[in-house]
This record gives C-alpha cells, sequence and structure tokens, in this order.
DNA sequence: TGTACATCAGTGAACGCGCGTTCACTGATGTAC
DNA sequence: TGTACATCAGTGAACGCGCGTTCACTGATGTAC
C-alpha cells in the first residue's frame, strides 16, 4: 500500500493509463494503440507517459496481463461457486463466453491473431495466462480423483507425447492418465473455438437467432465428451 | 481471358498487387498493411494503386477473398482425394490445419480477431468464405443419407434453434436432424479451435513435442464425437 | 522544527518517419470511322 | 490502311494527419540531517 501522496497518485495514473488503454483498445484494436492517444486522453503530453511505461509494447504487456487477470477473477469466482465437476465446467464455460462477449476487444488480444511485432515477456504473462486452463485441470482432477470420470480407449496412440504428459502432470500436480490429459486439452480448445465463432462472428449474422441455446448445447456435448458424471448422455 | 495488352498487364498487375499484399500481411499483419507500401514494392508511386483498387479496404477485401479461395480449393482437394465421410473428415481438418500452419497470416486474417475498422462486404466474401462450412455439411450428409451417422439424443434442447435448422437446411440442400446439424456446428468450431490454439502457439512452446500428434488425436476425437462410421470407438 | 539536497512528474520542442487520398498532368495504347 | 479521338496507366506534388521516442528543462514533493 502506498504511503506517500506522490506514490498514491502514481498508482493512481498507472490505473487511469490501463483504463484508457483498454478504452482504446476496444475502439482501435491491439495494433492501433498508441501512447500519444492515451497520453492526450489522460491529459497530458504524450512524452509524459513514458514515467509511467517503458515503451508501447510494456503498454500491451500491461493491458495482457490486466486481462488475463480479469478473466481469472471471472472464471475462478464461477467455477467457485458450484460443486461437482459437471456443474464447475457448465461454469466455467459460460465464465468464459460471457467476459468474450463483454469485452471482445480484450478477448482478441488474447485469444485471436497475434499483434504482429509484439512478443508477450513470459515472466509477466505466464502466470495470469494459465489460469483458465489450470483451473479448468483442477476441474478434470476432482473428477479423476473422485473416480466418476467416464473411461475412454485412446482413439489414436499417444505414445509420441507420453514425456509431454509426464510434464504436464509433474507441473500441473495430477495423476491423471495421458487419454484425460489429451481430452482435457481437445475440451479446452474445442470450448475456446466455439466462444471464439461467437465473439468474433464466424456464424453468420442470423444464422441462429439464439446463440446462447447454441453454446448451452456445445457445452453440455463438450461436458459430456470429457466424460463427466451427471452430463446428458453420461451416467 | 483478355484480349489486348493492356487487359493482360492489368491483370497481372493486379496479380502482382494481392502478391505484394500477402506478403505485406505474412509481415506486418492486417492492421499494418498499407497501399502506400504495396506501391513502393510494385515499383510505383502510390497512387497509382488507386487505378486497380478504391481504397485500402478493398486491398484488404481482395485478400480476404484471395485467402478463402486457397483455403477452400486446398480443402476441396484433399477431401475430393478420399473417400467415406471418416477419411473425408480427417482430409479436411488436416488440409485446414496444414494451410493455418503454412498461412498463419492469412489464418489469423479469416478466423482470428476481426480488423479494426474493417467490415468484409458480403457480397464478395460469404461465397468464398463459405466453402469450407459447405464442404463439411456435405460429409455430414454424405454419412447421413447412407444412413451411417451415428444417433445420439440431445444433450439440452435444440427448441429454441429449430427454425434455424430448417432454414439451414433449405439452404443447403440436406435433410439431416436438428441434433446432427448443431453437432456438426460444434465440430466445426471445435475443429477451428484445436487449429487455432496451433497456429496461434496458445500452448506454451514447448509443452506438446508432436502438435501433429496432438492434431490427430483431436481429429480423430471429433470424428468419434460427430458419429462417423469407422472413427475409432465408433462402431 | 528547519533547511539543503535528491527525487520525480510533467513540459515543450524536436527528430524522422509513415499513412490515405486527391488532383491536374503526360504520354502511351486502343478504337471507330 | 490511316487518322482523329477516347481511354487509361502512371507521375509528382500536395493536403493534413498521426506515430514512438529522446532530451534538456522546471517546479513541486519527499527525505536526511
Amino acid at each position: 500500500m502506498p504511503t506517500t501522496p506522490r506514490a498514491r497518485a502514481r498508482q493512481q495514473t498507472l490505473a487511469d493509463i490501463t483504463r484508457i488503454g483498454r478504452e482504446h483498445l476496444a475502439a482501435d484494436g491491439a495494433a492501433a494503440l498508441s501512447l500519444r492517444a492515451v497520453a492526450r486522453d489522460l491529459g497530458v503530453v504524450s512524452s509524459a507517459v513514458y514515467r509511467y511505461v517503458k515503451s508501447r509494447d510494456e503498454l500491451l504487456t500491461l493491458l495482457v496481463v490486466d486481462a488475463y487477470t480479469e478473466l481469472g477473477d471471472v472464471v475462478d469466482e464461477a467455477v467457485d461457486e458450484v460443486a461437482g465437476p459437471f456443474e464447475k465446467f457448465l461454469a466455467l464455460g459460460r465464465a468464459v463466453r460471457g467476459w468474450g462477449l463483454r469485452e471482445p476487444a480484450r478477448y482478441a488480444l488474447l485469444f485471436g491473431s497475434p499483434v504482429p511485432g509484439y512478443n508477450a515477456p513470459a515472466e509477466q504473462t505466464t502466470g495470469p495466462g494459465t489460469r483458465v486452463i489450470v483451473k479448468l485441470v483442477s476441474i478434470f482432477d476432482q473428477a479423476w480423483t473422485a473416480g466418476t470420470l467416464a473411461e475412454r480407449t485412446e482413439p489414436v496412440s499417444l505414445a509420441a507425447l507420453s514425456r509431454n504428459f509426464t510434464d504436464v502432470r509433474n507441473e500441473m500436480g495430477t495423476e491423471m492418465s495421458d487419454e484425460v490429459i489429451a481430452r482435457g486439452v481437445l475440451v479446452w480448445a474445442a470450448l475456446f473455438g466455439a466462444v471464439s465463432f461467437d465473439v468474433f462472428d464466424q456464424y453468420g449474422s442470423d444464422t441462429f437467432s439464439s446463440r446462447d441455446a447454441l453454446f448451452e448445447y456445445q457445452l453440455a456435448s463438450l461436458a459430456e465428451l470429457s466424460g463427466f458424471d451427471g452430463a446428458p448422455n453420461n451416467t
């Protein structure tokens, strides 16, 4: 917590810069994000922003971390409100989609096209950037540990990836089988595929009158594919 | 076919503009695509490009159509080479992913973040833009007509979308049930989710040592979910 | 408690750069008679 | 077949704009003694 007025003012200004950056992101996209425009909205000369942010790329990093953090918070809160893997999975999916639809530009920053010329620094983005998949793993692990996850034979050999799965088990602290991890990765990618199609408007604008209903079907199908007990068509 | 030398030259120049645009897309992304830079590479003064293209947005449209067309060609060729819905589905998935990995910038233009301030004109992009889904529908329809598509009860009611499914049946010329269409839409979105995660590098750079093996697993799982006969774990 | 010094936020000018688009023009190519 | 006119590709200058980043500076805030 900041002690002096100057430190408090600094923190406030940094928060303002992030907020204004978010607004510009929403209006013009990441590629058009400009320090000068942020400075203008902040009511300050353009060089002043350099007291807070070393470069345009650092501002982008700030926004990436900000977005991952908010998404992570939203997802955690939604998932923790319910009990059981199936319900938690639904909550996670709905939370991701809800946030994406509310914040399309920030969703695009995280899960859309890479920003040309920008490389997110791993040290700062990896932590916040893995919160959703970490949460998803914990949901699978809960079902796995409870012994309620449906079994399934590998449709295709996973031998080429077995060392990777061992690493994942160590990093994530789980005992899940190769097949279950691979299944989880597929469900993860598929979930974001469904959300991205919705957020990025890949279905025509009037193909589906209720995107909510479509997504609920998709989510239930993915829960079924995941093998969660309680999902329709599972035990 | 162009008759006069002038018409032939014009066509050649248009092709050059498209090619150079593709290169700039790959180097700097859609947002940074600039008529002036294209003109420079073409060896011509910037205003000359306006003889070929009305505006920067029209150049973008040219590139969008160009990309959809190439992807459509690649997919059609791959799918038509094999027989049977299961094999065709695998071919489609592999073709999409292969093209995406070869052409990440063009893939991003079509399936990544929307380009801020640019709206693709429906008249020109809808045709080429629907070729992959049309092909996917034809694969599902082949299995449906042959009666080899696994049945499945809706995990969640699709009543809210029934009118949309009727429209789809009319537009696509198929008789597939609501559930099968919804299943196809999910598989479609999931497939592109898996490809996007791969192309956009959403798995860490060293999480999976063989992205090919991972994708083959995902593809086989989606074939199974689709209900294609011959897919592992299906009849 | 008061003073001397260090820190820091913000200024304003400047550097060198790129962009989309318009316009009047030149000179070559194509076409109608 | 030859000529007059129309079409069209490309030029070069200009308009008005925005960008990231650096630098020497001023004046207020904070700190050590």
